[in-house]
DNA sequence: CACCATGTTCCTTG
DNA sequence: CCAAGGAACATGGT
């Protein structure tokens, strides 16, 4: 369930859950979730150590952790990838068949599930360094952003995929933010105006504001435990089934009118993955 | 069986 | 060294 807006209320769910909470048992079940580091080293670096604190960094969750003994911090750096998921479950529920990495926290426990093992939960926390700047602490457009695009000839949503430029985008939301500014997605990056390129910086915090805002008011289920899978962009609420609807503009919505102009939405593939468009609205 | 899926990284080619 | 394109990773839904 992984773009910025997920991760984000994912970690404002979290955050109080955790706090000070001592992992009192680390059980690995997936190597492959910790690389690059060993099960051997993160059992024994994690096992005993407290949460502190829950930070966000584009995609990534970042979690402070502090050594007992020495009171050293210790980051820990969490991905979800395409399918991933981390909640609290109470001590002796079944645990879903793809738990990945399960920390006992006393009376609950933390689940880092992850159906496609695509996720991570690691101590090696360089990935951030190669982070782009975060949309929602930058009111002007960043020079990064500004000069990744004007040396670039791939398109424009190619590049926002691309985290050096800006940190958190993923495949829905750049389609989603495109749309908001207006702009084909087919769109040589270098070939976007400075008012292009403003516009776009706008919209892609609007896009990301307003998915934070709304999955904030909607009752999660991060537990895994009900019908609903905490996947807030596709999740209906019984209560408001047209939620979803509303919510997306064009991801997903190929052969559907356009909300704003009423033309027939297309989907699109660049670089192996789906774009959703409006043709009446995204001319240039 | 086919194709699709919210992501990143690695390999090749130019 | 860089940019760009594509496959790989792994599982499940339709």
């Amino acid at each position: 369930m992984p773009e910025l807006p997920e991760v984000e209320v994912l970690r404002r769910h979290l955050e109080g859950a955790i706090r000070d909470k001592v992992v009192r048992k680390v059980e690995v079940r997936r190597a492959r979730s910790l690389r690059p580091t060993s099960v051997g080293t993160f059992v024994r670096t994690v096992a005993g150590s407290k949460f502190t604190g829950l930070s966000r960094r584009g995609k990534y969750l970042l979690f402070s952790l502090q050594v007992t003994a020495t009171k050293k911090p210790l980051p820990l750096l969490g991905h979800l990838g395409m399918s991933g998921r981390m909640y609290l479950l109470p001590k002796r529920a079944p645990l879903p068949k793809h738990a990945a990495v399960i920390l006992d926290l006393g009376k609950h426990q933390f689940i880092f599930e992850d159906t496609r093992y695509f996720g991570r939960l690691t101590l090696d926390t360089s990935p951030i360094a190669r982070l782009g700047p975060e949309p929602l602490e930058n009111a002007r457009v960043p020079t990064d952003f500004d000069e990744g695009l004007s040396r670039s000839k791939q398109s424009i949503k190619m590049k926002l995929l691309d985290q050096t430029l800006v940190a958190g985008l993923g495949n829905i939301y750049a389609s989603e933010a495109l749309f908001r500014a207006k702009l084909s997605p087919r769109l040589p990056a270098s070939q976007l105006k400075p008012e292009q390129i403003a516009r776009l910086w706008k919209s892609i915090r609007q896009v990301l504001t307003e998915a934070v805002s709304c999955g904030s008011t909607v009752p999660l289920n991060f537990s895994g435990t009900g019908k609903r899978d905490g996947l807030f962009y596709f999740g209906r609420l019984p209560e408001a089934p047209d939620f979803y609807e509303e919510r997306l503009q064009v991801y997903d919505r190929a052969g559907k009118p356009c909300l704003r102009c009423g033309t027939t939405i297309q989907r699109l593939v660049q670089g192996n993955r789906s774009t959703y468009f409006c043709p009446g609205c995204q001319k240039q």
